[in-house]
DNA sequence: CGCGGCTATAGATAGCCGAC
DNA sequence: GTCGGCTATCTATAGCCGCG
């Protein structure tokens, strides 16, 4: 679920890291996050799981149930049959799927609500008719102009977070929220919005997390 | 502020699902969920990553970016050197740390409970009478020990962790050892009923949502 | 600097429910 | 009984700090 978090702090965008300190950081949390994540599954469902990961330094990281050999001679050797028929998920899909469906759902939950939520009078409630009908094509013509009117919806309730938390937002925007590519990113989405002064906010500051060469 | 989750109603023991349907649908959720997770550490930290899983049903299901092929070929390919300083993980290493935690969690619980309950007789919702009304000071000492506890957790799981990383550069042997371990450690908490067998390969599985047979 | 740890926030999901 | 979707709740983790 892609929540549209205006005032968050830690949300961060699913895109290469460029910092390489952050992005050492993340690789190694996020691997361990991930192999706890395969293991819990192979306890709680019974399967066999291999992971193998190579990172951009080169170094090989391997998760194996019961080990990475067995699971991928069993997928290597196994009859061509059912490798063919397995339903291999490539990234680019996962993330274009995942990303394009979210990002239109998430559309028009998040115009539907803000906009009942402001009570805007639009003579009914026509989006919500038809959705679930419609094709991929007509979604996307949809997920279009529905994003067109995000932009109205996310200043409207990025003044109305203002207004509440007027007091509040300093620290907010000092607390350095946004490397500079996702300020970038956000100003296009939103770029008449932006209530935050987005001042010092330097990525590539020298904080030192790597925990291992990737 | 430490929260307690006493009262969780819906944390699940990471044991082996026993209920089929249940542990259908954790599979796919699951599944869905590590291709994610895999997805975005593939994207953010621009690892190469691979992912196999083998349900109990016989099914095949795999992740791979930029595909699977490549991936495994590199790993199996990969010169003998880089791959055995490959630090494995195996699912045993993190059972046993699990089990390990969760045995210490449980024995604080435990204690923290006996701690509770001799200090409030009337029993039943101690936290929420104390806490909405002032028991402030035995809020802190609750604090206290449980951090107390906390630091015995930590140093627990760091010493787990240690012997883990250890074992990783180790051969099998070690491993296996802690296998078996873990398999007794598994069974004293589970019945060991495996409905095997419900050998049906569908290849109308598609990527992404949804529960198919396993 | 490299690590481990902490905390607030973002994200995943178990259990449920309703529609097929 | 399978599939999606929802929500309360639990888990992962991004950013930050302090130590060595």
């Amino acid at each position: 679920m892609i929540l549209i978090y205006l005032h968050s702090r830690k949300k961060i965008e699913i895109k290469k890291i460029e910092n390489q300190s952050n992005r050492q950081v993340t690789f190694s949390k996020r691997r361990v996050g991930l192999f706890k994540k395969a293991s819990e599954l192979c306890i709680l469902s019974g399967a066999e799981i291999s992971i193998i990961v190579h990172s951009l330094g080169k170094r090989v990281f391997a998760f194996g149930h019961p080990t990475v050999d067995a699971v991928v001679d069993r997928f290597l050797n196994g009859n061509s049959e059912a490798r063919e028929s397995c339903p291999t998920v490539k990234t680019r899909d996962f993330n274009r799927h995942y990303s394009d469906v979210c990002k239109q759902l998430d559309a028009e939950k998040k115009l539907k609500d803000s906009i009942e939520n402001a009570k805007t009078p639009r003579g009914g409630l026509w989006w919500e008719d038809d959705v679930d009908g419609l094709g991929l094509e007509e979604l996307e013509q949809y997920a279009a102009a529905l994003e067109e009117l995000m932009k109205n919806v996310t200043m409207r309730a990025d003044d109305l977070m203002l207004i509440q938390n007027s007091s509040n937002s300093l620290p907010d925007a000092e607390g350095c929220l946004a490397a500079d590519e996702t300020m970038a990113l956000l100003q296009q989405n939103q770029a008449t919005t932006s209530p935050f002064g987005y001042g010092n906010c330097n990525a590539a500051a020298a904080f030192g997390y790597g925990q291992e060469n990737i």
